[in-house]
DNA sequence: ATTGCGATTGCACACACGTGCAAGCGGATG
DNA sequence: CATCCGCTTGCACGTGTGTGCAATCGCAAT
């Protein structure tokens, strides 16, 4: 029946009396069109229900509007948190957020970034994994700009994004120093990533200068259930820790369940616990957990606003490297020292 | 230096010596071309770093193969994780998912419909709010495909899937009553989304039939913090509830960390408590909530299924309706009957 | 009346791709 | 050898848009 199509340009042109042109320039900012025949376009447009084409538009512009957000474990607190802010500011900034999700083997990442390339994508930032070395190239090449958040990578081009999670882990040791704690440990997952390995020899080299030994344990993955494992293992020990600073809110969570409701022990009484992330869930009466503030909103800022910012190559050989310190928020899980 | 945009057809076919038409049909499946010719091609692009523009295969397929997801509150558990399978599957299936928040006022659902639009998305999938009658006439009109996630709607044309939010809150009623519950509430938000209503009525027609009252309160959003304030109502009332079904698993938990940390009441010794979603808190030890499964894997399966049958006008004006039932899951929160 | 000038408009091309159509080519059959 | 057939391949056109260039138009000044 009606298998009619979009509506174009040509379409509005005719019931207008006017020419594609006048409709094009119509529908571009800043172009030279009578007041007159801007009217009878809109009318026109309005009554057929016309919407310019942003993928012919993005043909002839070299410039789609899209930014993929190339992300795995979308479902966890703080990726979603990230993600909201992330598309809220983007579409702000006039751009579109197309998803890509790696939550299968660890090579999608490049095969995400070649779909980035498919369609055009203006930007790709990139919140989990790493690409190769190859695939960030040919990206920069086609002039793509790349954003890595909390990556490690020292390839030039892309703008990186990191916290200063070295020191945070030390702020804390100090933290739980203060509060009269004397068995430190830490609890992490075994993916060996590189921001939260920092977290870890943060926390491992202050306490070292307090006099004090951490026991590392790594298991898993970095969410709930993992920290229950880690909690297993921790305070079974001969010599109980009395403050565990936990890599990821999640750990955390779920190493306070375990503590409390399979070994009964009071939080903070008898084991003080420290997460990262500043999940929504940290905040809940249950876990009441004192923890380190990713700034979610002003990554999203900067990420975007550094895509805005003028396309000259004059810039493009210099380091792009963005350091944002995590607020530690206190809350009631550490006791007062 | 090296603004060189994207490598294109024509380039590849130079340096393969061929036509352009062969490097096309390369990849293009099906398409008639030689095993020699096909070798070079692939061997030419490869060397240049070529892909295929997808924005202008979409304009002369007229299908991008852009899929829109609608959706606000993206941080919350149940919207990621359903967000999360749906991106998946449109992967598999071939699609690329294009994201837009609705988080500001409430007629951007028309605007992200108009952006969904201007892309040529082949479809697009609400997750939140609800599209004014013409915008989705408009998206119908021009062949987009339509899916309306837990939104109630009567249009024809979008396929529509719904859960039996009201048999639900029959069942639990019923759960509530076997474990000997005799003064029961319903917590909701006041956003008076249908969904939730349906859970509301069914609920507290269900108690009705079995001879009991209901005392229903409404506030806020669907959150955690919306859940200790319905708490701090309802279990001041002088005839306390011994039994809450919650509309949401967020509002379970704030309402359990209430009653428990505020009120020092126990869960479920004193006060059973039920919600819907079981998103990932459900199940840890601090909550242990008894709630009803969203059939995640299903909504997104079906959705996606829907998109790639056959585009046959003949079933465009029947109604497209799926109805799946949410699998209670029982955990600690409801003592046993 | 002629000239000059600025604003507006239409033509035509470019963007990167898919595809129908006809030509070419090789081989097999009569 | 002529004919036919199937497989390839190149040409050319279409998809919807932005934009440089030249033409046109209106208006004021000479």
């Amino acid at each position: 029946m009606s298998s009619k199509l979009f509506v174009s340009a040509q379409e509005v042109a005719e019931k207008a009396g006017v020419s594609r042109s006048a409709v094009s320039r119509t529908f571009t900012p800043g172009a030279s069109v009578s007041a007159e025949t801007r009217r009878r376009v809109l009318e026109a447009a309005e009554a057929l229900g016309y919407h310019v084409n942003h993928l012919a538009r993005g043909l002839m512009r070299n410039e789609s509007g899209i930014v993929c957000l190339i992300v795995s474990d979308v479902a966890t607190p703080y990726r979603s948190a990230l993600l909201r802010e992330l598309t809220i500011q983007l579409q702000n900034a006039g751009k579109v957020a197309m998803f890509i999700n790696t939550d299968r083997s660890d090579g999608s990442v490049d095969r995400a970034l070649q779909q980035a390339i498919r369609y055009r994508a203006d930007a790709s930032i990139i919140l989990s994994g790493l690409p190769d070395k190859s695939i960030t190239q040919l990206c920069l090449r086609n002039g793509q700009r790349l954003v890595l958040i909390n990556r490690d990578d020292d390839q030039p081009g892309p703008l990186k994004i990191n916290l200063d999670d070295f020191e945070s882990g030390g702020r804390i040791a100090t933290a739980f120093v203060r509060a009269g704690c004397r068995v430190l440990a830490f609890a992490n997952s075994e993916a060996g990533t590189p921001s939260l390995m920092r977290r870890e020899r943060g926390f491992v080299a202050a306490a070292a200068k307090l006099g004090l030994d951490v026991t590392v344990e790594r298991h898993g993955s970095t969410g709930y259930e993992a920290g229950k494992v880690l909690a297993q293992r921790m305070l079974t020990r001969a010599e109980r820790p009395d403050a565990v600073f936990c890599a990821t809110d999640l750990l955390a969570c779920g190493l306070m369940d375990a503590a409390r409701h399979q070994f009964g022990l009071s939080v903070p009484r008898q084991l003080c616990v420290a997460g990262f992330d500043d999940i929504e869930q940290a905040s809940w009466s249950s876990f009441d957990l004192t923890t380190f503030a990713q700034p979610v909103m002003t990554i999203a800022t900067r990420a975007v606003e550094w895509l805005g910012s003028g396309r000259d190559d004059a810039t493009s050989e210099v380091e792009h490297s963005v350091r944002l310190t995590a607020e530690l928020i206190w809350r009631g899980s550490i006791r007062a020292g």
